[in-house]
DNA sequence: TATAATAGTGAATAGTGAATCACAATTCTT
DNA sequence: AAGAATTGTGATTCACTATTCACTATTATA
């Protein structure tokens, strides 16, 4: 049976959409346009009509997780004011979007995406440490109005925070969805807290 | 030109050490039969005199990397008594290990390498499990003598312990090895003591 | 409604990588 | 030193993947 039509703009969404879902379930290895093709519905060469190549769609996936990434930034600041909430509900969407999105670290971890693509793998390490960047400011201005403690070096700081989430997604993965992320979350906040909060 | 005729035994080492150096370099995608062949200095062919299949390697290299990993926990246990300083101990040992081995953490994380092999996703997750049991004890252990605060909770503090190394091994990677993973650990430890030690 | 533009299809092509095999060189055993 | 065992080699097969292309169906437009 014969694929209906959709327009291009909505073909590419559900091409990015369903490339992460087979990077999630399958690995980055199994990333094939046949595999793609086959979870939107259409003939693989159909896809050709909408990217030019297999790259273009790898690219576009990485901008789709971009946005993400600093959207969630955006919005915890406007969301809240001070440090601490921000923080906390920054780890909060951080965990939702990998357990939404398990594609996002295997493809961060991935070199094999971009091996032979030195600007694609610049690209991610910019947008890692603007992630990183957004969170040290957070963590200045929390250091700033006394929330959080005078000694605390920023940038040790934000990667540790990563380190609330990051290992998590690990398990998460390697367990097959079993491991409890939210519970983990909860647990580890108060934890990291105490670590960067001014003395009681 | 040929060459030099060497017995399975060494010739195994070598390939599961090439096939790290392969992995840590260009990537898991990167991994190939003759990738590894070349590196070893034999023919593609010439490896399977070694090794029934690509998969027997990969096991192969998970078990070797599962021996390292117990190994430290093993050595740490050996060269000191206190909590704290295994604990410490442990995660420079761990430092060393990713950055020698750029590796373990991308096969750790690449789903690509248990697509498909239920077998091998278990065994990964039983040893990172095993791997945290093994941090947990120790963090118990300081919980009894004092030098770790009584409601810590053993399970959510050995993630987070995870969690000082492992993005650091992402930034490690991502940024080519420019990312100076001895200092983030210096910096890092004292923060996380504050997060688990008693008050003072 | 005729025509142009857009999107989908199946077949064909070229490249790549894992695995096999018959054969050659080297080393071990006796 | 003869024969067996081990290891290395090159050619080849097989499956799979990205990409192209001529053609067809559908939708938009004039």
């Amino acid at each position: 049976m014969r694929a209906a039509k959709v327009e291009t703009k909505i073909r590419r969404e559900q091409i990015i959409e369903k490339a992460l879902g087979l990077i999630g379930e399958e690995g980055i290895a199994a990333l094939s346009i046949a595999g793609i093709a086959k979870r939107v519905g259409i003939v693989p060469s159909a896809l050709y009509r909408h990217f030019r190549s297999k790259d273009a769609v790898l690219d576009a996936v990485l901008a789709f997780i971009e946005d993400r990434l600093f959207g969630n930034i955006t919005e915890v600041r406007a969301e809240t004011s001070s440090a601490l909430s921000r923080l906390k509900s920054l780890l909060l969407r951080h965990a939702r979007m990998v357990s939404e999105y398990r594609a996002i670290p295997l493809i961060v971890f991935s070199d094999g995406i971009y091996a032979g693509h030195p600007e694609r793998k610049s690209k991610i390490s910019a947008f890692i440490t603007g992630y990183l960047r957004g969170i040290e400011k957070i963590i200045e201005e929390g250091k700033q109005d006394g929330s959080i403690r005078g000694d605390v070096v920023a940038s040790t700081a934000s990667v540790l925070f990563l380190g609330i989430i990051l290992p998590a997604a690990v398990l998460w993965n390697v367990s097959g969805g079993n491991f409890d992320m939210d519970a983990h979350v909860k647990n580890a906040w108060p934890v990291f807290i105490r670590s960067i909060a001014p003395d009681a």
